[in-house]
This record gives C-alpha cells, sequence and structure tokens, in this order.
RNA sequence: GCGCCCGUAGCUCAGCUGGAUAGAGCGCUGCCCUCCGAAGGCAGAGGUCAGGGGUUCGAAUCCCUUCGGGCGCGCCA
C-alpha cells in the first residue's frame, strides 16, 4: 500500500484531487473547451461505485466524440499524470459516459478515524455567522398550543439546530399577538368563567373561546380575589382580565414549546412593539419615502409596487393599526439585527407573504426575508379521523399529543414529510414500539450498538476509541456504513440551503438501515483482534452520527430500549 | 375569477435543483436466531411518475397546456 495515502485522506479530499486532476486533463486535452465544472453526484445502484461524474457529456460536443469515448480518454490521461490521485480509488471506470468512482478502502477507513477522534463534532462548524433569524410556532395568546403549532415548533426547531450545525449564528424568536380584539375576546371569556363560578347562568360570549381550558385559569382569579370583580364595571374588569389571562397563556404556552426540547431566545409582545413607538417611526420612514397614502380615509402602504397583488391597509378609517403595522416593524428589526428572515407560518397564512416580502423590500432588504409554509395536520387513531375544532371547543393540544405518543415520535413524525405537504399523524401508529414505527427502527439502532459496546471487553472498548489500525474494514457492509456516515455534514448542509428539515429523517432511517445490514453480515466481537477493534470503531463512529442525527431533530438517543 | 402548493407501487411518502434499469417503509409471499438485542436481515411480486405537447445527448425533475385535489385571496389576527 502506498504509505503517503495510509495518513488521513479523506473523502472529500479524494473527490477534490480527482476534480483538479480531471480539470487539468480536460485543459491539455481540450484547450478549446471552457473549463469543466465537476461534480460529483451518489449513484443510485451500488455497482457503480461511490461517486460518479458526468463532465464527459458537456464535452463530447466540443470534442466530436461519444462520451464514453470522453470519459475514457480522461481516465487513461489521469492514469499517466497523476497516479498518486488515481491511487485513492479503488476503480475508477468510463461507463455509459459516466466516470464512476470507488474509493480505496482506506479513505473510508480515514474516515472512520475521523469521526472517532471528532465525536459529536464532527462535521460541526464552529462560528456564529451568516446570521439567521428563525420565527415559528407564534400565536394568538388566546389558548393552548395545538397541533399545527406542534409541527411548526418541531420543524422551526430542526432548522435551528441544522443552521447551528453549519457555523450559522441563529437567533429563535416568537411574536405574541397580544395587541388585536383577540385579547378582549379573551378577557371577556375568562370573565364569563370566572362568574360561571358563582352563577352557573352567566352567559357565555357568542364569539367566546370556548374549551376547558380558562377554567383553571378563572379558579385561580376565584381564588385570589373572591368575589371581587362581580359587581365591577367593564372598565375595570376587562383590563385586568385580558392582562391575567395574556400573562398565564403566554406562560403555558412557553412551558409547553420547553417541554417539547424548544427554547426561544426572544418572545416578542406586539403590544410592547406599538408601546415603544418603533411602529410609529417605521410608519413615519414609509411615509416619508411616499409609500403611503390615503384613500377612503384609510392609509394604505404601497406594496404592490413591491410584488404584491394589492395596496394593504395599514390605518384603518378609524385610526387603529392593522395588524399589519406593527408586524412591518417587527421585520424591519429582524431584517436589520440579521442576515436572513425566516418565517414558519401556518397553512392559513399564504394571502400574508406578498405583503411581508413586500414590506422587506421596501425597507431595503429584497430577498432577505424567506417565508415557509408547514401545511395542515390531520390526526388519525388507528384507522379514524380525529377531530380538532377550535369552535366546538374540542380541541386537541400539542400537550395532549405529547401526553400521548411522547416528545420523540411526536417530533420526528412533524419532521418527517416535506414541510409544505400536508401531513396525517397517526397517534396510534406513533405509540406502536413496532417495526411500522420508523422512530423506534432508528433508536433501536442506537441502543444495538450500545448493547455490542457494553458486551465487549472494556479494554477494547477504549482501544477503538483511541483509532486503532482500521485496514480491516473492507467488507462491503462496513464500506457502505461509512460511506453513509460520511454524508453528514452533506446532509445538513442540504438541510439548511434547501429549508428541507424532513431530510434528516431520511438520513436517520438510512443511517440505521446500513448499521442494521453490517451487523447482520459482519459479526463484530471475534476472535482476531484487529477485525475486533476496527468494528468497534466503526460501531463508535455509526453511534455519533445516528446519536448526532438525532439530536438535530430533537429525538433522544436512548443507550437501552 | 386570480395566486400558491400538490398529483410517483394497494397505502403513506422519498427522489439530493436534468443523469444510468424510478426508490424506501407499511401491507402481501417465502426464507434467516447453537452465536454481539429478530424492535433485525435477505429474496420476490407490485409503476404509462395524472394526460398531452415542448426544450436536449438525457426529463418524475425545467417550460406550455388539459384534467383532478388542497389552501389562500378582510379596514380579522
Amino acid at each position: 500500500m502506498n504509505p503517503t495515502i495510509t495518513s488521513a485522506v479523506l473523502p472529500e479530499d479524494a473527490l477534490e484531487a480527482f476534480a483538479g486532476a480531471v480539470r487539468d486533463a480536460v485543459a491539455a486535452r481540450y484547450p478549446q473547451a471552457e473549463a469543466a465544472n465537476v461534480a460529483f453526484e451518489a449513484p443510485r445502484r451500488p455497482e457503480f461505485g461511490d461517486f460518479a461524474t458526468n463532465v464527459a457529456f458537456s464535452l463530447a460536443k466540443v470534442a466530436r466524440r461519444s462520451p464514453n469515448d470522453v470519459a475514457a480518454g480522461i481516465i487513461a490521461d489521469l492514469e499517466a499524470s497523476a497516479p498518486n490521485v488515481t491511487a485513492l480509488f479503488a476503480s475508477i471506470e468510463a461507463v455509459a459516459g459516466f466516470i464512476n468512482l470507488r474509493l480505496a478502502p482506506v479513505v473510508w477507513q480515514s474516515l472512520v478515524a475521523r469521526i472517532v477522534r471528532d465525536g459529536a463534532s464532527f462535521g460541526r462548524r464552529d462560528g456564529d455567522s451568516p446570521r439567521i433569524s428563525l420565527e415559528f410556532g407564534s400565536a394568538n395568546p388566546t389558548g393552548p398550543l395545538v397541533v399545527v403549532q406542534g409541527r411548526a415548533l418541531a420543524i422551526g426547531d430542526t432548522l435551528a439546530r441544522a443552521f447551528r450545525y453549519c457555523g450559522y449564528g441563529v437567533f429563535v424568536e416568537w411574536i405574541i399577538n397580544d395587541a388585536g380584539s383577540q385579547v378582549e375576546t379573551l378577557a371577556r371569556s375568562l370573565y364569563a368563567r370566572y362568574c360561571q363560578n358563582f352563577d352557573a347562568s352567566y352567559p357565555f360570549p357568542e364569539d367566546g373561546y370556548p374549551g376547558d381550558y380558562l377554567l383553571p385559569i378563572a379558579q385561580t382569579i376565584v381564588e385570589r380575589d373572591g368575589e371581587k370583580w362581580r359587581d365591577a364595571s367593564e372598565s375595570e374588569w376587562l383590563p385586568y382580565f385580558g392582562q391575567f389571562g395574556r400573562d398565564t397563556i403566554v406562560a403555558e404556552q412557553r412551558a409547553s414549546a420547553t417541554r417539547f426540547g424548544v427554547q426561544y431566545d426572544l418572545w416578542q409582545s406586539e403590544k410592547e412593539l406599538r408601546a415603544s413607538g418603533r411602529m410609529d417611526e417605521d410608519l413615519a420612514k414609509l411615509a416619508q419615502m411616499g409609500l403611503i397614502y390615503e384613500s377612503d380615509g384609510a392609509k394604505f402602504f404601497r406594496t404592490s409596487e413591491f410584488g404584491d397583488d394589492k395596496d394593504r391597509v395599514i390605518i384603518r378609517r378609524d385610526g387603529s393599526p392593522t395588524y399589519f403595522a406593527p408586524d412591518i416593524a417587527y421585520h424591519y428589526e429582524k431584517l436589520s439585527r440579521a442576515d436572513r428572515v425566516i418565517d414558519i407560518l401556518g397553512p392559513d397564512h399564504h394571502g400574508y407573504i406578498g405583503r411581508l416580502k413586500a414590506a422587506a423590500a421596501a425597507m431595503g432588504f429584497p430577498g432577505h426575508l424567506e417565508i415557509m409554509i408547514s401545511q395542515l395536520v390531520s390526526l388519525m387513531r388507528g384507522g379514524e379521523t380525529v377531530s380538532s375544532s377550535k369552535r366546538a371547543g374540542n380541541i386537541i393540544t400539542l400537550d395532549d399529543i405529547i401526553d400521548e405518543v411522547g416528545v420523540d415520535a411526536a417530533r420526528f413524525f412533524f419532521v418527517m414529510l416535506a414541510t409544505d405537504s400536508p401531513l396525517t399523524f397517526d397517534l396510534q401508529l406513533a405509540t406502536e414500539q413496532s417495526n411500522e414505527n420508523p422512530v423506534y427502527y432508528v433508536q433501536y439502532g442506537h441502543a444495538r450498538i450500545a448493547s455490542v459496546l457494553k458486551n465487549a471487553d472494556a479494554s477494547d472498548v477504549e482501544a477503538a476509541h483511541a483509532v486503532p489500525s482500521l485496514a480491516a474494514l473492507a467488507a462491503p457492509a462496513e464500506l457502505a456504513l461509512a460511506r453513509r456516515l460520511a454524508e453528514l455534514p452533506k446532509v445538513v448542509r442540504g438541510v439548511v440551503d434547501h429549508l428541507a428539515p424532513h431530510r434528516l429523517a431520511k438520513y436517520a432511517r438510512d443511517v440505521a438501515s446500513d448499521f442494521h445490514q453490517f451487523y447482520s453480515e459482519c459479526r463484530i466481537l471475534v476472535d482476531d483482534r484487529e477485525t475486533r477493534l476496527a468494528r468497534l470503531a466503526l460501531c463508535i463512529a455509526a453511534k455519533t452520527v445516528l446519536a448526532e442525527v438525532l439530536d438535530l431533530v430533537g429525538v433522544s438517543a436512548p443507550e437501552s430500549m
């Protein structure tokens, strides 16, 4: 074996060296062609190797030869011009115009060594830029978090973790919609519950918030203040009940988010945003730019000049601001302190995207605001549809879901599908500890590795951690697992670049699958010490990557189950 | 009516911004525990990628169009 390549050559190094050598070879052979763009992809079929590149296709025209001839010519050139590069590959073949590459086992062995050495920081980048502002889950402070917010929380928090892994500075925030008429409605509903405590016939407001969740809050007021508010005038009790209800419910929402594993950096009150004067300042600035005009006694923002369907009212005829006004101020603030601002909105906010993006553009940040819509979630239990209606008062809360299926299953299921496709969540399936349940499949993989490491001699495990010679790793299942583990950084980067957290769920299943296959084909605790230590090291690497992926989606990685 | 998303195996869904014989899980049929966790592995059956046109060496992927679904179009938030 070539001694120069036994010292840590990682897959990406090998590919980069190969790409460079190909560019040189192409430049020498086809000087009339543009500089070759050498990109690699992972072929679907294992017999096509670890990686493939399609450079030959774009050269075929210039070369006036078939792609396969071009590919074969390039390979022949490389053998002569860059033997130190071709030595990194077990095979380099021209097939149907592609150049198929199989890395030398030693490269995969270096990668396993790298993961064992780096541990949880494998592939992770330090840093805090660019700065990302992520807002998700935000709700009216009028009731508990429900299922659709659960999905937004799972998606948003997974994205936040992925961004951090990639070295971005992430700021996670929530806006409390506490400035509109809904707080008044909350106050009336809560007051009715309070009065019903003394007089069951007290009427509940028609547009009030039903459901049982206001009962304990009313009870708290009863216990503290007794009948004090029964004869008070509305101007007295309304602000009190509004504030108390709002504060209590926001605290409960925070508790639910925390229980779900989601930590926020900022809970921004919309009411506070108005009171601070920032909103008025920003609106004045827009007016100065000539972007605000009066019509019908109301004030309009010329969002249509920035791509929106039509202009939007920001100050009503009665002088009060619409919801859009403080949101402009909030987004202006976010855009000022972050390089990218990402909102995850609910499925009923399609119509809001245009005006928000227009506002961002008008304020001098075109293209800095990205909006994701997290689609509907419908609940099933077994084959039955579970109905949840806010109006009917039989809402199913995020806490209900956590109680029934646990945080792990809930987070995995919420993140499993592409964000823009509707999700059917089967509660029964999520609780089943069976092979129908993808969460357990992945967690089982992790627990199984932990079990093997427990069965092994402690001294062997220690030796494996110290990264022994891994030359024994050569079986297809071993190399396939190593190749899969190597993908982690690339997968996370894809999650971030495409705002597609569901790829992590898919990747987690792939890693588990490759491990299980390795496990059934290669016995780990064999007599031969070198093989045993090498396989233990591979187990440690697989466990590291599985734990990392599970952590990115906020799911625990159990040592046993 | 206008705008956004979607249509892939019996079911639920992937398909890495255009690549090779379209994949996975579940379900179905059959195998595999004297041995590290069978919550596992292997094999098989199952497809006109909604239909039609176009772009090019090459399309599930990009463009046009028809059909079929979901959602959004307040001086609500």
